[in-house]
RNA sequence: GGGCUCGUAGCUCAGUCAGGCAGAGCGUCUGGCUUUUAACCAGACGGCCUAGGGUUCAAAUCCCUACGAGCUCGCCA
């Protein structure tokens, strides 16, 4: 049989449908270190876990979504982007440190905040857990106390699986000191199961006691694994890096059965995004496109739809810049088809984000409104109505230019941008006579009219063609030619009028574009460029 | 070196799980829209499905091998 786009079944539902053999009920989990920027990278991890979680909703499932910020995982080294004081905060949780701007709650608040703002706008909305709080509130401490006690069997089952021979005093618990704040220099000395608490010394000198509640964390390969089974997680997408033989994910698995007797949730490993040609994006490398600055340039629904259209095991390659405008066009028409198919249904559904408004303008001819208006708002919806889009909701619109502008400002490569120049382009010294003739003409007659639509100036350009027009007929005076001899090229007409304002040979099309241009203006600006002889 | 994933039109990718005529979008070209101008509409061009072997009536799809690309593997997400 002949497989038609109809009849693909969205990844999300081949995971959904497999999810539910095992059960009805399901938990998808998701988690990211606020370390730093969090971007659209990060995001394929959230938007796969939201669409699994949608797909299961669909199919009847009883189903919950967590995201889990990793607050409590100590800053590894002072990045980039920090200065130098951050060198003693090195190895403290992320809860634990001040904020670089000063208005957040602490270091990972920063970088968490806009995060979860932007998941918002993308219509995802886990319930948010913040691991310093659930370690505070003594949810690990069962756990804690079970990876404690059986530290030689962890200690067994990570070298087993993972190859790696743990050092002599590793202990799966870092204590947090009560002097220097860190959790990556201390040693775990013993540890009381009825008080529930940890004894350490760490490599400043001190030495001391700390509670289960809060005075550590469980190092990463056996706190996932105790996560998993402390809120009952049983789908979570992460990156290949944890899904290669012997990694996390591994020792993760084998710890749930082995230690804590709970079944390792269904794995989606997703691959990277990679950035344009640069590569893997990368917060390290510099390689790098923020959550906040995508959602300036496109709607979510875009960005989610770059997501859910690649299956996860495949990198998806995305390129801000000009092909950045075929995904919007893409997303475009699929939205708009009257009769979509069901994988285009579904693709258009899992896009879906919150309360966004749509407008039949397309993108990419908004690039031109937006440049042909000088980005004024104004102008702008004078020229949408002029050209017979809806103007209803104004709010829409608005929201597109902003779009639209932000990407011309951030993105968008070289020819697609062009402005109206303040003064008369250099250009324009290569203006032939005949092109001058009609640019003296054409600013005579319309100094001589009223006001024009883009149809009229559109018709008035190709009324030069014909020998009976009154601009044939000017020209033709001006260049001291017989009326019925001279012939036109409107094609070199609407040159002189490109390079006259633009100073480039082509542009949007010259109607609309003039009539959204003052006629005082053109007037000026067309008889200079015709006398202009440098 | 071990492992994972990918390789399909100029580009971005569906289709591979479940074998049944090689697909879409973009780009290009041609034509249309009473007048070619970054809009819109129609059509065309475009392929050794990385290579080689195997299974099969039938393979892009399953199996083996090679090649190419990317990633991952030090308690470090």
């Amino acid at each position: 049989m002949v497989k038609r786009m109809a009849d693909i079944t969205h990844w999300a539902d081949v995971v959904a449908d497999e999810v539910l053999q095992k059960g009805k009920k399901h938990l998808v989990a998701t988690g990211i270190t606020p370390s730093g920027h969090i971007h659209i990278g990060n995001m394929r991890e959230v938007v796969t876990a939201d669409v699994a979680y949608r797909a299961l909703l669909d199919k009847g499932a009883q189903a919950e979504f967590i995201y889990i910020a990793d607050t409590y995982d100590p800053l590894r080294k002072v990045y980039p982007f920090l200065d130098e004081s951050y060198a003693q905060h090195v190895g403290k949780p992320l809860s634990e440190i001040p904020c670089p701007c000063g208005e957040h709650k602490s270091y990972s608040e920063h970088f968490l905040e806009p995060f979860l703002v932007a998941l918002e706008h993308l219509g995802i909305r886990p319930r948010v857990y913040r691991a310093d709080e659930l370690y505070k509130q003594g949810l690990y401490t069962d756990a804690i106390k079970t990876a404690l006690v059986k530290k030689d069997e962890i200690a067994a089952i990570l070298q087993k699986v993972s190859g790696k021979t743990p050092a002599e005093d590793w202990s799966p618990y870092n204590p947090v000191c009560n002097v220097c704040g860190k959790i990556n220099t201390t040693h775990v000395t013993g540890f009381d199961l009825d008080a529930e608490t940890v004894d350490y010394t760490c490599s400043c000198g001190d030495q001391g006691t700390v509670s289960m509640k809060g005075g550590g964390k469980l190092t990463w390969r056996v706190d996932w694994p105790a996560r998993w089974k402390a809120l009952g997680v049983t789908v979570e997408p992460f990156g290949k890096d944890h899904a290669s033989r012997g990694g996390s994910y591994d020792t993760g698995r084998a710890l749930a059965k082995e230690i804590f007797e709970y079944e390792a949730p269904f794995p989606i490993v997703y691959e990277w995004i990679m950035l344009g040609k640069e590569g893997a994006m990368s917060s390290s490398t510099g390689v790098v496109v923020s959550i906040s600055d995508m959602l300036k340039v496109v709607p979510p629904e875009v960005l989610r739809y770059l997501i859910i259209r690649t299956k996860p095991e495949k990198h998806i390659k995305f390129d801000p810049a000009q092909p950045l405008l075929n995904l919007v066009d893409e997303f475009e028409r699929i939205h708009s088809m009257d009769e979509p198919g069901s994988y285009e249904s579904r693709l258009i559904g899992l896009s879906h984000a919150a309360g966004i408004c749509h407008t039949d303008i397309p993108f990419k001819h908004m690039t031109t409104i937006y440049q042909a208006a000088g980005g004024d708002f104004d102008r702008i919806m004078n020229i949408v109505s002029r050209s017979g889009y809806n103007t209803d909701n104004e709010k829409c619109i608005k929201e597109l230019a902003d779009n639209v502008g932000n990407w011309l400002e951030m993105y968008a490569p070289p020819f697609a941008k062009f402005s109206v120049k303040g003064e008369l382009p250099v250009q324009a010294a290569s203006l032939s006579d005949a092109q001058r003739a009609f640019l003296s003409s054409f600013a005579d007659i319309l100094a001589g009219s009223g006001e024009l639509s883009g149809e009229d100036y559109h018709n008035m350009i190709y009324s030069a063609k014909d020998p009976g027009s009154e601009l044939h007929i000017m020209m033709a005076n001006t260049s001291g030619v017989d009326p019925v001899e001279m012939t036109v090229e409107p094609k070199d007409l609407f040159k002189a009028i490109y390079t006259s304002v633009l100073g480039q040979q082509s542009g949007p099309k010259a109607g609309w574009f003039l009539s959204s241009l003052e006629k005082d203006f053109l007037i000026e600006r067309f008889r200079k460029a015709a006398n202009y002889r440098p």
